[in-house]
RNA sequence: GGGCGCUUAGCUCAGUUGGUUCAGAGCACCUCGUUUACACCGAGGGGGUCGGGGGUUCGAAUCCCUCAGCGCCCACCA
């Protein structure tokens, strides 16, 4: 046989990914067949390719490949997200390492190191995709920050500014010192972390006495304005109306009394710093109190914090507390566990800081978003995250949309006055002209009084849009696209972005053109390592993916992927699923080469083995379509997988093809020949959404007088009705084949050495030939006439098989006394049931009734085993 | 602190509205086997009192309560 016994993936996959590339099988442009539509969540352009990509586009180019074949209008949107924060902190850090201050150079000089990065790095991770498979529309392929995607982001932000949803205000945010931004709500990890409770001796105005606080930030003592106490608390009346000394400042602060302030926590006494705590600057408002901001951008101390200015926020957290201990103010210092904000990009613990900032009103948007939801308007699969969606969106807070970013969409808000004082917001810098004019009634004002806001928007200000942006539906709301394939079907992503951006996707939606953005979102879980913790760069317990696929195969790694991962469920990656999926393809390979060495013989008629593997194979094969179908239906990937796995695996290789497989040295007839090469094709037909490489090679290997051009573009099999009775009767007959083989195993009899079948009750086996040839069974006949052969089996009416060799009678007896007292145990249980009057008044009538044709049966078979006992 | 979810074979998980003496799959494991598609293989086999306890029911892996362990989401508590 001059094919290799190993499948070798590397040789075919560029093969056929050229293949379908040049015969533009992936690209789709609207025409009368439904659209079955995927945008694809854009990853950063300068990312490479992780096991969660992996995992998520394995997923969708199956979803999608499935529906090309049945017919679908298939429409995979590729595309790239600038990442704002992401982005711009790999160049700084590219930049710093070459000496250079982002600062320093400025804007625009940093803009093109950017750009340089993104034109050097860009696109790379949708290379690796086509080395995965996956069967994008690469012709759609869209970058967040192309100019019609730009174009779509600032007229949204302005068309939101003009109905009021878009306001600027100054908030306590939360602030990033590393990449010296703000940040949105959901962009702040909370860890909990061992820290200490400072207690802090503040001294009284004109007194002896002190008053102690308890903090977990002493450092940000420069900014107290005042303490706070509870006014009902007992051990504190005494200071009511007095002041209170700052220490190491020395600032005079008032006592305020807010029943805010917990009497059971800390001391029950507070220090206030309105400018860095939330709480804080709520009692400062209501107080009137000073706000002192103590920090520069990057989290050291400015000018507030005195001798400690310009150096770092922990290294002066240390300090002042040394000092305060030398001073005696120190108290005393306990453990404390309490939860830190961090960066979810950049780690740093964030600094909560008031500022300037724009937002985007979010209640009247959740709205509809919430409905949609709960209406299964929009489907999450698993269901479970409904409630984690309904939570969140009900208690959804404004989005802070702005961002110290020079990386992303420039805001279209321009401030002219003498201190820019007034705003316009406007799609363009000449647009806002005529606005500030009319709004100022000063016509002499020119561009050159316009002064851009220099604060660029949250990058997920334009992937919301991204559903509707990729098909130009923002700039032009009724193109044929966007009208065509919006809303699209799936969306699959992960459950860690389920607020960042498939809330947000959902709201715009239903903002701007009033519909769901997709109808499915299929939350994959996270892909974590053997010991369960999440893979990621820093703990180096990532695979690369790239030598992933060129170790096993991309089919291979799309198997061992889609092998254990039901939705919404984390995935513990094992590398030897991809080796079980690697395996698997070698499987199917070697099954076309036995297929493939098969000599036609013209003069050959169909033997009767044959044509009844036919038959059943035909029968088993429609009926375990119709379980894959509906697991597809169900979104259970790794369920419709397992089923043509065990279809491919053990129906058609281990039975299917035993069965029909020619002796040695003699041919194989036309019919049957031609007959089991339509079936190999429907099991590549299945295959191929888990396995499109090796199921297009052997698609165009196989030796046949028809072929569709593609597997790729060839039908989905089509559910038939079954023969189900062929299937009973082969259960029946791989049954007792089974226990055949057991009893060969049992008595170490070699295959090569033809069994006698003794038989009684099953003349009408009408798959004898199969089991003739499967066990090697050369002689039947009737019980009676042969008891005392050598080797010899018994068949009775209930499929229960025995050897009857004279050496065994003593085990037999033995397997049959437990037998019976299995079936009397059984009888026993189920008479009770009977017997038991509410059981009979209160269960249906069909469970009722199967539980006396159980009893009837058990009787039977009870009967029988006692006279096959005294006769032995 | 609030909410949600999980706990079934050594591992990863199925078990749809409670109903066979059904606890299941894949992998792993054990035994045997090189009969010419494949040792990336074949045949056979062992393995779980469904986290603990209590309750409802004729009947519970499945429903309720409780305890223990784990995970996720949200939240401004010094």
């Amino acid at each position: 046989m001059s094919i290799p016994s190993k499948f070798t993936p590397k040789v075919v996959e560029r093969k056929w990914y050229d293949y379908w590339t040049a015969n533009n099988y992936f690209h789709s442009t609207p025409d009368s067949r439904e659209p079955y539509t995927i945008v694809i969540p854009p990853p950063n352009v300068t990312g490479v390719l992780h096991m969660g990509h992996l995992m998520n586009n394995t997923l969708q180019d199956v979803l999608i490949r499935r529906a090309r074949m049945r017919g679908y209008n298939a429409c995979w949107v590729p595309g790239t997200d600038h990442a704002s924060i992401a982005t711009e902190a790999k160049v700084v850090n590219k930049l710093k390492s070459q000496g250079i201050d982002k600062n320093e150079i400025g804007r625009e000089a940093f803009l093109e190191h950017a750009w340089e990065w993104t034109h050097e790095h860009g696109g790379i991770i949708l290379e690796q995709l086509k080395k995965l498979g996956c069967t994008c529309d690469w012709d759609r392929t869209k970058f967040t920050l192309d100019p019609e995607m730009s174009a779509s982001v600032i007229k949204v932000f302005v068309d939101l500014y003009n109905k009021g949803m878009i306001y600027r205000g100054f908030r306590m945010v939360h602030w990033d010192p590393e990449a010296q931004t703000t940040l949105s709500d959901e962009e702040v990890i909370y860890e909990e972390r061992q820290g200490n409770l400072y207690h802090i001796a503040y001294a009284i105005e004109n007194s002896d006495e002190k008053v102690v606080v308890a903090t977990t930030r002493p450092e940000t003592l420069f900014g107290d304005t005042a303490v706070a106490i509870h006014p009902e608390d007992e051990r504190y009346l005494a200071l009511h109306g007095k002041k209170a000394i700052v220490p190491i400042v020395n600032r005079v602060v008032p006592i305020i009394k807010d029943t805010y302030v917990s009497l059971d926590l800390g001391t029950g006494c507070l220090k206030v710093t309105p400018a860095h705590d939330e709480n804080d600057k709520v009692l400062g408002e209501k107080h009137k109190l000073e706000i002192v901001d103590i920090f520069n951008a990057d989290a050291t101390l400015n000018h507030q914090g005195l001798h400690y200015e310009g150096k770092d926020r922990f290294a002066v957290r240390k300090a002042v507390v040394k000092e305060l201990e030398a001073a005696g103010a120190l108290v005393k210092v306990t453990p404390h566990m309490h939860k830190v904000g961090t960066s979810e990009r950049t780690k740093a613990v964030i600094e909560p800081r008031l500022s300037d900032q724009w937002f985007l009103k979010m209640a009247d948007l959740a709205k509809p978003a919430i409905d949609a939801v709960e209406d299964g308007d929009v489907q999450l699969v698993p269901k479970k995250f409904i409630n984690t969606y309904r939570h969140w969106m009900q208690n959804i807070r404004d989005w802070n949309i702005s961002r110290q970013l020079w990386w992303g969409h420039q805001i279209p808000a321009y401030y002219y006055g003498s201190n820019r004082e007034h705003v316009v917001v406007a799609e363009s810098k000449s647009a806002a002209l005529e606005k500030a004019k009319t709004d100022s009634g000063n016509t002499a004002l020119t561009l050159a009084d316009l002064h851009q806001d220099p604060d660029v928007l949250d990058t997920w200000f334009s992937s919301w849009l991204w559903p509707i942006s990729v098909f130009n539906g923002v700039l032009e709301p009724d193109n044929k696209e966007v009208s065509y394939y919006y809303p699209t079907q799936e969306l699959v992503t992960g459950p860690d972005i389920l607020f960042f951006w498939v809330a947000r996707m959902i709201m715009s939606g239903y903002a701007l053109r009033n519909e769901k953005p997709f109808s499915h979102v299929y939350l994959t879980g996270l892909v974590r390592d053997g010991q369960g913790r999440k893979m990621s760069k820093q703990l180096g317990n990532s695979p690369d993916a790239i030598k992933l696929m060129e170790t096993y195969g991309a089919d291979g790694v799309r198997v061992g992927l889609l092998l254990s991962a039901a939705a919404g469920n984390d995935l513990l990656f094992d590398e030897n699923l991809c080796q079980q999926g690697k395996n698997f393809a070698n499987k199917i390979w070697n099954a076309f080469r036995l297929i493939q060495s098969w000599e036609v013989d013209e003069t050959l008629k169909p033997c009767t083995t044959a044509t009844a593997g036919i038959d059943w194979y035909s029968a088993k094969f429609h009926q375990t379509l119709a379980t894959i179908d509906d697991h597809f239906s169900k979104y259970r990937i790794s369920d419709a997988l397992m089923s043509t796995y065990k279809l491919v695996w053990d129906d058609f290789c281990s039975w299917f093809l035993e069965i029909v497989k020619p002796a040695y040295n003699t041919g194989i007839d036309r019919e049957t020949y031609e007959k089991v090469c339509v079936l190999f094709e429907d099991n590549l037909r299945l295959l191929h959404p888990f396995m499109p490489f090796l199921s297009e090679e052997l698609w165009h290997a196989l030796k046949r007088r028809t072929k569709a051009e593609a597997l790729i573009v060839s039908d989905w099999p089509k559910q038939k009705n079954i023969d189900t009775a062929i299937l009973k009767q082969f259960e029946h007959t791989a049954s007792l084949i089974a226990q055949l083989r057991t009893v060969r195993k049992e008595q170490n009899i070699s295959f090569k050495e033809p069994l006698d079948l003794i038989e009684t009750n099953q003349d009408n086996i009408s798959l004898r030939p199969i089991v003739e040839k499967l066990v090697n069974v050369q002689t039947w006949s009737k019980v009676a006439q042969a008891p005392d052969q050598a080797i010899s089996f018994r068949v009775n009416a209930h499929e229960y098989f025995v050897p009857v060799s004279a050496s065994n009678i003593e085990e037999e007896r033995k397997k049959m006394e437990e037998e019976l007292a299995y079936q009397q145990g059984f009888l026993r249980s189920v008479e009770k049931k009977l017997s038991n009057e509410r059981f009979v008044s209160n269960a249906p009538e069909q469970v009722v009734a199967t539980e006396r044709k159980k009893a009837a049966d058990a009787q039977t078979k009870i009967t029988a085993l006692k006279a096959r006992l005294s006769a032995l």
